[in-house]
DNA sequence: TATACTTTGATAAATATTGCACAATATAAA
DNA sequence: TTTATATTGTGCAATATTTATCAAAGTATA
């Protein structure tokens, strides 16, 4: 049962939606107002719940708490990762505190970084290494997944000797660059520079449309 | 002439990748080892590139400093946009150190805050407002862009102040949460908890996989 | 109970995106 | 010059994704 990209993506937020709802406390909630809440057509929000069995009630709605339940479901693996954060600077302090990283699916077990003020001692309670020593350290911790925020120029040597780990089953790369990494290895990127340029094109792109309506309505004036 | 976000992130990919290319010195370029490099088709690539004109050169393949500028035209405004950033915490400070924030296409020109500690000092050489006072100063300042960063309890106000300026036309958000925006500004999120669990989600669904595979290999054998 | 209204789940239609195949063009070699 | 090889641009086929539609099923009300 293969599920879609754009899936996954909507079912995170319902489920992060689902359980805001579920704290104002409010019980049932319907597939119109899922949509309008985060901007897609309820025919969508439906066929993505369906998915995965019958769970909402004809006439009625989506009970909440059983709805929330069944996303988490959906979404979550019954184990706690093991994760490693490569590159301590901004970013991967800025990770470490975000809220996002402070979920119980995962547990951060190694940092690695090569300032040697940061090597060898311990950040956030947890124990930082030399970025050398990455296979070694990963190997011997098992662990699953990357979490990568070194800048650009060491990313791919990171993936690199990160991949040498046999137990490595997923990177989520916050690199601004494209790197090779081996099939077998899930790879995520958030690539900051790529939004802030998807985002520019489309503000010129508007700014054209703007100025093509106004000459058209001034057109139309004459 | 519409283009699709799909595309555009791919034409961000490619620039960065040719300018790359191009510092190594390699002058020419086929669309098989951009995408080859990439992950992505060839004749994707191609599909691409010649959906603003005839960059290329059939039997020898793409002038990369030709195509390299190429892209950028169709990628950047000739404009400078005015940005704000909101939120100066460690992901704030984060982005402003961030390499793709190092970028002429845009100024920051002004940071929110509601750290006492904070508001009415200059940070990285920029001035440090009350978030009370978004919609003024963004005014004053005529802020084109809003970067957004955060808590997720706090976004949603954000938006909305900084939605009374007139000229806001768009918005980056780092924050983990749902926010209402005005159909007239350009809204777009980098969520990391979405992400983190988009990954998870696929490395569960790729362990079990795994074992259907090995079942179904074991079930060969007999 | 009958009628009107709500909302799901499922199917079909419409769109959007990707990938294939090949003619057209360029270069290199025979 | 002819032939072989490389590589683009593009029309069309194949997939994927989203949206519309509607019967089925629940609730509320007269």
């Amino acid at each position: 049962m293969r599920v879609a990209e754009p899936t996954v993506e909507r079912l995170v937020q319902y489920f992060r939606l689902l359980q805001q709802i579920q704290k104002e406390g409010q019980e049932v909630v319907s597939s119109l107002q899922i949509g309008q809440l985060l901007g897609i057509k309820a025919s969508q929000v439906r066929k993505d719940l369906s998915y995965f069995g019958e769970i909402g009630k004809r006439g009625v709605g989506y009970n909440v708490k059983r709805l929330c339940g069944h996303i988490e479901n959906i979404l979550s693996s019954p184990k706690v990762w093991k994760v490693a954060l490569a590159g301590v600077g901004n970013l991967g302090m800025a990770l470490m505190g975000h809220t996002a990283f402070q979920s119980y699916k995962f547990n951060v077990e190694a940092l690695f970084d090569v300032d040697p003020e940061k090597v060898d001692s311990d950040i956030m309670g947890i124990h930082c290494w030399n970025v050398v020593d990455m296979p070694r350290i990963m190997e011997e911790k098992g662990i699953e997944v990357l979490i990568l925020a070194v800048p650009a120029s060491a990313a791919q040597t990171c993936v690199d000797r990160a991949a040498e780990c046999k137990r490595l089953k997923g990177i989520l790369a916050f690199t601004p660059a494209s790197v090779v990494v081996p099939d077998n290895i899930l790879f995520y990127t958030v690539d900051i520079f790529v939004e802030l340029e998807k985002l520019m094109f489309f503000l010129k792109q508007q700014e054209k449309n703007n100025k093509l309506y106004s000459t058209n309505e001034e057109n139309m004036l004459k």
